[in-house]
RNA sequence: GUGGGUGUAGCUCAGUUGGGUAGAGCACCGGGUUGUGGCCCCGGAGGUCGAGGGUUCGAUUCCCUUCACUCACCCCA
């Protein structure tokens, strides 16, 4: 049997690099002239990192998590998520000390041991944006505006963007009081799902997809409905930042979002192309993370997107960048290849694209080679051309070819290929 | 963890009411020009028909088991 990758962890091939590539460099021009700042993190954590801040008792924590304990008994785990680290590494190196370090982005593997479907998988990839030490809900405005500019920077169609509020402490205790009686109170007629829901994480009842149980909810208390006045005061504070960035959203009291952390304003960027997975970002406030972590007492926000998904609804095909111009080195005979061969480590040290084959075929399989390779210049060299101390250049767009000498070759290749670069620009 | 779908060439898929050397398109290799790409023409290579077992004179085809992939539930980015 050989031997395979694991389920629901993949190989990205080449010919879906250059996607990747260009999601990244969009990601990274855009995140930098927000005034974010990368910051690379492990990828593996003490699994007590993620039990924290994730929550005990969210699905995450509880089944999804690959931990095991390393050669020394440690218990580790492959991180599910960036968050917790991103705000682990800032309290660890103090760095609320340093004001000029507020706002990060992040890009990398996360791992979750979920059944794979499409746009979920084992190893999937996510970019991350986190702000610290900044409560104003122009942050809030200012990072759902953010994701929302890059979607469109890489014409993600048909994104709605959903906004809800968590409240804060004071005012979500009582609502789950309120909320659990109403639960007790029509329980019999619950969903067997929701039953059980009732008990695990009774918020997760509103985005039950059963008709019986969506008559339910519609009449059960909503979060918003309870808000204490200052989170009230703040959520209509980022949606008139939103109004004024000019930024359409709908309120969803009902989005309910898996990581217990999170506190007032929650958000999330659907779309309608990815089955089941509906969600490309999301994120929102968790002011109090950074104290349970035992960290200084800052407020937080942030989000994710799911590059994967990102991918999938990106269908143009992308190529990985080189230059303007290409060059295929052609040769015939074994004194061209050896010389040939010399010539193209020349060339690339040059910054040039430039390839060759390796197995002394006929110039006709060569030229098709090039072809693949759609390079813009082939330079033929053969016997022939050798004999007269020359070399064969042919532009494979006009099909036109001209005789270089050998002498200064390398100067003569780069000065033309240069001049068909100005002729581009 | 639960359910549905699908496994035939590198890729996308036909086909076999149980029978003979298993097909197409794309990709690959060669030829059509002693040394010139794309388009076209001709030819070639490539498959234990996912694996194991059963029924049968005979199984890629029917039955059972198993594995893989995939979609959905669940959950989330």
């Amino acid at each position: 049997m050989t031997i395979t990758a694991i389920k629901g962890i993949n190989d990205i091939l080449p010919n879906a690099v250059g996607k990747w590539q260009l999601v990244e460099s969009v990601a990274r021009r855009i995140f930098t002239n927000f005034g974010f700042q990368e910051i690379r993190i492990p990828i593996l954590e003490k699994t007590e990192l993620f039990a924290r801040s994730i929550g005990e008792s969210t699905d995450i924590v509880e089944k999804e998590m690959y931990t095991f304990p390393d050669r020394n008994g440690q218990l580790l785990t492959l991180r599910p998520e960036a968050t917790a680290s991103v705000v682990r590494a800032f309290i660890q190196h103090r760095l609320h000390l340093q004001p000029s370090m507020r706002k990060f982005y992040t890009i990398g593997p996360m791992f979750r041991h979920e059944r794979p479907q499409k746009g979920r998988y084992r190893q999937f990839h996510q970019i991350n944006v986190e702000v610290f030490a900044i409560d104003d809900p122009m942050v809030d405005a200012e990072v759902i505006y953010l994701l929302l500019v890059f979607l469109e920077e890489l014409n993600i169609p048909d994104i709605t963007l959903h906004l809800n509020s968590m409240g804060c402490p004071d005012c979500r205790q009582p609502f789950r009081q309120s909320l659990t009686s109403y639960l007790d109170s029509v329980s019999a007629k619950l969903c067997s799902d929701c039953q059980r829901r009732r008990s695990t994480n009774p918020l997760r009842i509103f985005d039950c997809k059963v008709e019986s149980c969506r008559q339910l909810v519609a009449k059960a208390p909503v979060l918003m409905d309870h808000l204490c006045d200052d989170c009230v005061d703040n959520f209509q504070s980022v949606k008139d930042h939103l109004d004024s960035l000019g930024v359409s959203y709908t309120i969803d009291p009902h989005m309910v979002r898996g990581l217990d952390y999170y506190n007032r304003t929650t958000f999330e960027a659907i779309t309608p192309h990815l089955g089941a997975q509906n969600a490309v970002g999301g994120g929102g406030r968790y002011d109090g993370l950074m104290k349970t972590l035992g960290g200084p007492d800052l407020p937080a926000t942030g989000f994710a997107i799911g590059m994967e998904r990102l991918i999938l609804l990106l269908d143009e095909q992308t190529d990985v960048e080189t230059g303007p111009n290409r060059l295929f080195v052609a040769c015939l005979g074994e004194e061209a290849q050896r010389r040939g061969f010399g010539l193209v480590q020349e060339l690339r040290l040059r910054d040039l694209f430039v390839e060759m084959d390796y197995e002394s075929r006929s110039l006709k399989a060569q030229m098709r080679r090039a072809d693949k390779l759609s390079v813009t210049h082939v330079l033929i060299l053969g016997e022939d051309e050798l004999a007269r101390g020359a070399a064969t250049l042919r532009n494979m767009e006009t099909s036109t070819q001209e005789e270089i000498p050998l002498e200064g070759l390398t100067e003569q290749i780069l000065s033309r290929l240069k001049l068909s670069d100005q002729e581009l620009t």
